[in-house]
DNA sequence: CTGTTAGCGCATTCAA
DNA sequence: TTGAATGCGCTAACAG
């Protein structure tokens, strides 16, 4: 037995499928005799709306795409997913969920893919290929790109990095930091692409800050490097391990480290535990992001990017767009804020070699009844 | 100007539209003339398949629908997410995305939505409600349970969570561990969930182990309870550290641990940090999921759950059923294996207090130039 | 207030 | 080998 359609709600009540339809969508006159037949028959003949009828009918499908790139392993992309979906949610859409795996072809692929099904917007939460955004503009569809603007007819939701980076750095300098390391990269992701400016207005908040404060800028004080993608994982984390080994041999002089991602950070604090140093009492660092910084021990000190909004943002900029059946290239500006945990202390001694600042570990023994940990060291709390 | 129809490329090539269908599906005659007319119409039109009208004609939407539940800030819904997206697209479907928020009466609704769609199958990621499963079904969609299966009738994807655990516990004990402590949650969800029985399989893989060994149960060794959804997060991470704080109170004996999940054992690490007391020098842990382990100083220990895996069986699952248009109920199970990775060292001593087990530590002393760190002591290496 | 009608864009039968 | 015709299930004029 097939699935009900309308025709045959509309005999069960004797009435035509207009009238089903009216008081399905409840517009139009119905009379109240009319409503009631209709309603009785809705129920005893589990009826369910074909919505790709009505779709082809209306002409619009309720929906939006959603391109990304790559895993899910890191929580940033995922708390934008959802906070899209939120938003679409709360609008009634529906999200179409592609993955274009960084790759600029298979992009152009999944944008095809959304235009054939008549989507009525895509997300690219970070666009590859700016000439793939326009070809869903040219086709008439919204598009909202997240994180990175490449292309300029295109609506965006971006936070500014530079900013927030000074946040940082003036929460390190506020402690009395100023021997300050950069763990970073300039390059995100190949080389081909041309758009590595993320982790470079990190960087530049970091020289200005510095600089600010009447800082010369030591080299010796930054790593920077290209990394590749790690396996089983996004990259980051064995080459912030690796730059912190390197900026201990060479920077011996250190109260603090920033780290351009709390994925940076993450590996940064392997190398210091590896090594036995203590954070935050023999070193400070600062993470970016706020995707596994809760999760460190201690719990890393971040700048928080709200990825969350980012992705309800930018779907409800895309449905107002569709709304408003205009194009319409806006820029959002979403905020990050400092979130102050416990790998950030006030600096003791300015240039004083780690060995000498701190005075030699007690052994340690283990408590002997339950209650309350020592708090950490001087770590503030927001 | 509207959107090119398969009309107009007929007329631009002076054939019939189903002509151009023939070229366009390559099935049916078509002699080279005609199909070449068709194809240079075909360029010249800027013609785009409407998927909408296709799917109406054809009755079945090339579309599967994902449903799940909470927020993606934990990597493991993450990675099925994207498994199935994977298997989805190479078979040319779609994948409708779609969050319940863990409450059965929004799961119902994204079950309904989905109908409504047409789509040709569902994927519970972690059904919350089996009625909601067998709505799916009635309405002969094929449906696949992730991780736990509450409708018989429906095909699963599961992992057997009791040989995991055993694992675990197995490297411990083979590790020379025997006091080994418990940190786990018999209820996962709210109470009224009566699914509780993942974890509670884990922890009865820790008593069988132990008892194999034989161990007499020690409660002091155990803390489960439950607890709360964290703002924020999931549940675990702070549990996780109370948790550990109240072991090392009541069980001073502890060479080793075993957490039900990465975020408990992050948790607990976090309270091992405060505390001093090093990993896997005088504690050893384990951790379960392999989500945030790699990320953990020092990276953890942990049981995988082949999650992409999990997601790609379960689209591929879904797919099949689809094509072979058969209800089917079978159930594929993933294995889950043990990652060793820094967390898990040999026990030197057993029942000897830690604090006398464990030499006095030097006082750290920065080193001076770049290279290798020295090696975490005893942990072993996959 | 309600029913009839005419498509939305495509795939497919059937006849030529 | 090809084209004409039909209808998937629904909505929106329009006529009554």
């Amino acid at each position: 037995m097939r699935e009900a359609r309308l025709k045959d709600v509309a005999a069960l009540a004797g009435v035509s499928t207009a009238t089903v339809s009216r008081v399905l969508h409840g517009n139009g006159y119905v009379s109240a005799r009319a409503r009631e037949r209709v309603e009785a028959a809705l129920r005893d003949s589990s009826y369910r709306l074909n919505a790709v009828a009505q779709e082809l009918r209306r002409q619009k499908t309720i929906t939006i795409g959603l391109i990304l790139h790559g895993d899910l392993s890191n929580p940033f992309v995922g708390e934008i997913v959802i906070g899209a979906e939120q938003a679409a949610a709360e609008h009634g859409f529906t999200l179409l969920f592609l993955n274009a795996h960084g790759n600029p072809g298979q992009e152009r692929e999944c944008v095809e893919t959304l235009l054939k099904r008549r989507i009525d917007g895509i997300i690219f939460t970070t666009a590859v290929h700016g000439k793939n955004v326009s070809l869903a503009l040219d086709a008439g569809v919204r598009a909202v790109e997240i994180e990175r603007r490449l292309c300029v007819a295109a609506s965006a939701v971006v936070v500014d990095n530079h900013a927030a980076a000074t946040e940082a750095m003036r929460h390190l300098v506020s402690l009395g930091h100023r021997e300050i390391g950069f763990l970073g990269e300039p390059f995100p992701h190949d080389s081909d692409n041309d758009s590595a400016d993320i982790p470079k207005e990190r960087f530049r908040a970091y020289r200005d800050v510095l600089e600010a404060c009447g800082q010369v800028l030591d080299n010796s004080h930054i790593v920077l490097g290209h990394y590749p993608r790690e396996r089983g994982g996004w990259g980051g984390l064995e080459a912030g391990a690796a730059y912190m080994r390197r900026l201990l041999g060479q920077a011996p002089g250190l109260t603090a480290v920033f780290a351009v991602s709390d994925l940076v950070a993450a590996g940064a604090m392997q190398a210091l535990y590896a090594e036995g140093i203590r954070v935050p009492e023999q070193l400070s660092i600062i993470g970016f992001d706020d995707t596994f910084a809760r999760y460190l021990a201690p719990p890393l000190t971040t700048i928080r990017q709200p990825m969350f909004d980012m992705g309800y943002k930018a779907a409800s900029l895309a449905i107002s767009l569709i709304a408003e059946d205009a194009p319409g290239s806006s820029v959002e500006f979403c905020q990050a804020r400092l979130v102050i945990r416990e790998t950030t202390a006030p600096a003791r001694a300015t240039g004083a070699d780690l060995a000498l600042r701190t005075a030699p570990e007690e052994p340690r023994t283990r408590r002997t009844g339950p209650g309350p940990p020592p708090s950490p060291a001087g770590a503030g709390r927001s």
